[in-house]
DNA sequence: AACGTTTCTGAAAACGATTGCAGAAAGGAC
DNA sequence: GTCCTTTCTGCAATCGTTTTCAGAAACGTT
């Protein structure tokens, strides 16, 4: 059985293929009852238009790319879900891709964005470095990274952006704990270089120290992946360090870490205070309620699809930092 | 500046355009020296087959749908994200498409089918209705339900499924409160009327009440939304009713009964038992951790991913019912 | 009634791949 | 060298749209 074609409509009605074009693309100079009467064919005919086709005439597609990076976290997951809703309703198809590791992953990318034809890119997660804008010049449709670290001196005309600024918020962390009198913080981070969100963190963690007096000393970091387990894991590194309070660059991990901690018979926050980041809602629902730094992941969303929707038109790159939020919960604690 | 095409490789190599073609799609009849010279100057002029065109004359895409029906847990994101790899390694593209509300769902994704011309759809989530067969067969392309609720009757030559038994799982953990000497048993469920997941558990919790003679009582059921603040909301209520256990239909429900308890000045499990579905990671690093029934979300995603696989390329539906695994944490006790 | 405008319409040429078919080139048998 | 296979190759039609361009139809003006 055939599909219906934009042919066959215009035999029914009696008119041109082009006269049926015009109505589908809602463009004027088309006579209001002809309109009509081409609709009604449609309608009745069940006709549907080959995308593949259009695409292939109008030589781009209307396929939006989410490209995510990293582990998959909650975080992302409701970055992803806010960002398709917007821009599925404005008639794009969204297409998903993980990327698995830290390498090659702007290559990645391009190699997803030829194949699929797509006209418009959000990364999520990861990080920009300076020497890749060659790359993004390549890619020749509006790019927009959410979470995204960018590294100092990438050309702001080349892409657009959406994310919180991790130093700043990671300092105001790790200083709340150093004014409630911690001295012995331990850090859990993740990434072995190559991962620049958990790079500005710790940047952020060390210079905190540094502005307080106290000497950095490495053997309080330990390293995770993002995930629960990882984060009691390296808690458990850091048991025997005697810390007083702990900073994970993740609620995730900060979780994971107030398990070893009970299993470990110890308390929070009596014994060791705990410092998350994310301020995802499962955080603040553990006993005692995380305290965390908390990013505005839907409104992230909302943000990337907008601007993405907006460059799409207009081609002008634009990029924000939103706010975080510091959220006192109860597992820190004054020493 | 015009993308190269076939023809500018046909030129290059000094073959015709079918012979070009023959070597993309890895055709034999070629001679092997042909076919190294074409693949060269493919390399050399970075040239990138367009899929539009490709889709057009093949009549089909190599898109796969993800239609993810009802709230977007934590739950779904993981099967989403073992599914996309799954299917992108065999070079499948991936589109995702979260419905909202549980209206027109089905006509919502014979749309998003019939548009996108997919060649494969998977559902996850929601349920099937005997009476919504019809609209199975007109979606002419493999389909495989994950983690729904299937009616009984429907026709399973239609379509594939990967799924647990609900019923069966939810009757393990009910009996295993009433085992333990609860008698007064709360439920945290959700939906209403149209959440057949949410139905199947009820009717276990409502048949094990019965079956050790416990009289069925409605003031001991409360409705959420699969969200930590709806379990929290709905456990308040049950508070007022002295349960001595509560069994929430999604560990999200369930951690968030559990603060509500904790906030309320009782203790889990000593005051009160609680009892999740999910087997959610987060779950198990809360303190206490939770007691649960596991799904095995990450070989759910496989599954789906391996099967429709198999059904694109012989067409015979197949259905898998997973095990769930009752995970006993520190949540539940003896009374 | 002839003409110029304006409004609307359809034929036909793309877009970039796949594929059936005819036929060229190469190899083998005599 | 001729003829028959076998192996390779290229032409051209086709998939279902969009869009240009020429021209038909409708209308008002004189």
């Amino acid at each position: 059985m055939k599909t219906v074609n934009i042919k066959d409509i215009a035999k029914v009605a009696g008119v041109g293929v082009s006269t049926v074009s015009r109505v589908l693309n809602n463009q004027p100079d088309v006579k209001e009852e002809t309109k009509k009467r081409v609709l009604q064919i449609i309608e009745e005919l069940n006709y549907v238009p080959n995308n593949s086709a259009r695409n292939l005439k109008r030589t781009k597609t209307n396929h939006i790319g989410i490209f995510v990076i990293g582990d998959f976290s909650t975080f992302f997951s409701e970055v992803i879900e806010s960002l398709e809703k917007i821009l599925s309703s404005n008639r794009y198809s969204v297409m998903l891709h993980f990327h698995q590791g830290m390498k090659n992953t702007i290559e990645a990318a391009i190699q997803f964005a030829l194949e699929k034809k797509l006209v418009g890119l959000v990364f999520l997660g990861g990080h920009l470095k300076k020497n890749e804008e060659g790359y993004l010049k390549q890619l020749k449709i509006p790019v927009i990274f959410a979470s995204t670290v960018i590294e100092e001196g990438v050309d702001f005309e080349l892409f657009s952006s959406v994310t919180i600024d991790n130093y700043k918020a990671a300092y105001e962390g790790v200083t709340y704990l150093l004014e409630n009198g911690h001295r012995r913080i331990g850090m859990i981070s993740a990434g072995y270089g190559d991962d620049s969100v958990a790079e500005a963190r710790f940047m952020a963690y060390r210079d905190a120290l540094s502005d307080f007096k106290v000497t950095y000393d490495e053997k309080l970091v330990s390293g995770g992946n993002y995930t629960m387990a990882s984060g009691y894991k390296a808690m458990e590194e850091l048991l025997d360090e005697k810390v007083t309070a702990v900073f994970a660059i993740a609620d995730t991990m900060a979780i994971g870490a107030m398990k070893a901690i009970t299993d470990h018979g110890l308390k929070v926050p009596e014994d060791i205070s705990v410092l998350g980041f994310d301020g995802l809602e499962l955080g603040k629902y553990m006993t005692p309620s995380l305290t965390s730094i908390e990013q505005p992941t839907r409104y992230m969303g909302d943000q990337a699809g907008q601007i993405l929707l907006e460059i799409l038109r207009e081609e002008v790159p634009q990029h924000i930092v939103l706010e975080t939020k510091f959220v006192i919960g109860q597992t820190t604690q004054k020493i």
